[in-house]
DNA sequence: TCTTAAGTGTAAAGTATCTTACAAAAGGAT
DNA sequence: ATCCTTTTGTAAGATACTTTACACTTAAGA
């Protein structure tokens, strides 16, 4: 890819905005541009965790399986999300797998040493990434007190309703949420089993709150969804 | 409290190794030392973050209630650590409460923008930082790993064991963990019952696995504790 | 178009863990 | 020493959710 694309490739990012001209000429030096076919690996655990990865297509879920083969979904990303970078803090060898969900996914790689430099150079830069990490830690914090705190369902509510926040279109008064994930999925993001999530759908579905099929959910009223 | 014995204070933080004379001067002058009794709250759910704590004296307890009063406990801090970090990562508003366990607690306070001052004029400081929130989030996941993976009985004995590794004294092929925890508190960090810790201990006494009083814990093999 | 695999719907059985309940022990306070 | 509170021990009952099981539907590939 040449220069000049790999140039508007890393205006798409916020978190290269305050990088000034030569040192965003010094990003695209240092960065590679890749695509996988969907459902393909991008990492997975045991691989040292020396890369970052910026998404610019497709979607991406990063997880964990246990010994006996249940999946943990910890988080589902969209164009513009890092990801891989516990790498930048310290971890050496990769724990979670990251795989393109069902479609081609397109991202640029860059070596954790390479971006580690940038931010030394750029404090701004610095600062932005511990937000994030930040982020990561708040939402994973939640996420916990929702499992001690919460029911099941409860807990696919809640998923429901952040869906919606996220990612979710405006339709009057509806909210409609493209994506992509089975209702397995939904259950490895929500620690219930895949029945659970089934049953509790449907039963949203009956109440009229809520309407689905396999590509999309569409929430009718997002008060009244509790 | 006196410069000079501010800066004898700061010198037990491994934080703060890397500031030259200067930066630490300022920082003596920024910091605010602290005397509370025990079982007083630090700080409470609600408070602006705006503010950060490091550890000196005692044992502080990090946790939040839910609605219907069950509590998380999300970690359990002895001297040196820091604290209300989340302040540093854009929390507005602390979600957590700390609170000093069953001693008196000492610790120097200071604020979140004269931090993240230093944090600008030493980048080693920064990088830092991100370490430790880096640390904390992968434990979070490790957690959640844990809670959706793991079944009550292995996070008790999981917890044993972290509390072994990281806070147990060898004694023979024995470690020996001294704490100020209740059942109730291991419930709290393990996602369980009261009644679940004391028979899972229980149990593992009578198969003399472990020996535990009130005040302390005592591992008689690591091995076979699984 | 047909075939097959993946995903969804529904129900019944099983079970781990929480609740409720109460008694005993330990520790602090007077 | 005594009283009172907190903590620990133990058991039975209740229950939310998982597991198992199977039929049906949808999507994808040949």
């Amino acid at each position: 890819m040449a220069i000049q694309s790999k140039t508007a490739f890393l205006e798409h990012f916020p978190l290269f905005e305050t990088l000034n001209p030569d040192e965003k000429l010094r990003l695209t030096q240092m960065v590679e541009v890749k695509i996988k076919p969907r459902y393909s690996y991008i990492y997975l655990p045991g691989e040292t965790s020396d890369k970052i990865f910026f998404l610019s297509k497709g979607t991406v879920k990063i997880g964990t399986h246990s010994k006996d083969g249940k999946e943990i979904i910890k988080s589902v990303l969209h164009p513009t999300a890092m990801f891989g970078e516990m790498g930048i803090v310290g971890e050496e060898e990769r724990q979670d797998f990251a795989r393109a969900m069902g479609q081609e996914v397109h991202y640029c790689v860059l070596k954790v040493e390479d971006f580690k430099r940038l931010m030394r150079s750029n404090h701004q830069l610095s600062i932005k990434i511990l937000m994030l990490i930040g982020n990561r830690l708040r939402r994973a914090e939640n996420r916990l007190e929702s499992l001690i705190f919460k029911d099941a369902r409860t807990r696919i509510i809640d998923f429901l309703k952040d869906a919606a926040d996220q990612r979710g279109r405006r339709v009057g008064f509806e909210m409609l949420v493209k994506h992509s994930l089975t209702q397995q999925d939904i259950a490895n993001l929500t620690g219930t089993s895949r029945q659970t999530v089934t049953s509790v759908l449907n039963e949203l579905r009956k109440s009229n709150l809520i309407y689905f099929n396999r590509k999309s959910i569409l929430i009718r009223d997002m008060e009244s969804l509790v």
